[in-house]
DNA sequence: TACGTCGTTCGATGTTTTAAGAACGGCGAA
DNA sequence: TTCGCCGTTCTTAAAACATCGAACGACGTA
């Protein structure tokens, strides 16, 4: 996509970056989503925004140090850079994936599986 | 002082306003300042900002569940809740005190000892 | 080539945050 | 009581942020 997609450098990634790009539920739940080390397409996350605004959140993200991008053709692909970011930050993201987890942060974010094999199109509903 | 200062619960701590709360360098400061597990006194704290402006970061701190403030006639305590906050979420503290050290998150925050042992007065020079 | 899809960027808007100064209320000392 | 100190709250202003819709550019396909 026409620019780059710059990602951070390990000794770039700055921890007020991290923590405000982790502040918002939203940004928490892909990343909770992201967190088994999969990687997925844009075109499977959903979430109750606009795609403007995603896409909005996952630079925020990549920009924190936090995902990557990587693109094929006219489509993304976003993976945790988990290793990257374990080796920056130790232990943080643990922490921090297990609080989420317990108070459910994030919980509207989800993968389209389901709903797209029940015929719903992208961003519907899914803010109910 | 006026209203009763409250503090939240534990199971009232969010992960985002957390995360929020350690998303400014001078709030990282404070909590570094803080990590050594002493009560410190208001007068105590040095940072380059109004006294307005760091009892709001104060309260930011204190709604979030990370300190806990103390009233002694006119005077205020704070101290970190450490136990509580580990309590809620674990190892998310030793982990961002570690990222913050690392890269000295909030070196501008520091305390009195030094300035007013040579006649410095509270809120001066510091911003130098 | 013309069209549709995909994700980004732009522009506008409303909300939140940071910041400083002024005014206030509580308290202790003179 | 009167004064001064301490920390909060209020007011105001500036900056940052979340959000959306529209427009755009890149790519694949008909």
């Amino acid at each position: 996509m026409k620019h780059p997609q710059q990602h951070p450098d390990l000794d770039q990634m700055k921890l007020t970056e991290v923590m405000a790009a982790l502040s918002d539920p939203i940004r928490v739940g892909l990343v909770r989503l992201l967190s088994d080390g999969v990687e997925r397409g844009w075109g499977e996350l959903r979430a109750p925004v606009a795609k403007s605004t995603l896409s909005h959140h996952l630079r925020v993200l990549r920009n924190a140090g936090i995902t990557r991008t990587r693109e094929e053709g006219t489509r993304c692909f976003v993976t945790l850079r988990r290793a990257d970011f374990d080796t920056r930050f130790p232990h943080l993201m643990d922490a921090v994936l297990d609080a989420a987890g317990s108070e459910d942060v994030g919980h509207h974010v989800g993968l389209a599986s389901a709903e797209k094999l029940s015929g719903v199109r992208a961003g519907e509903e899914v803010n109910a």
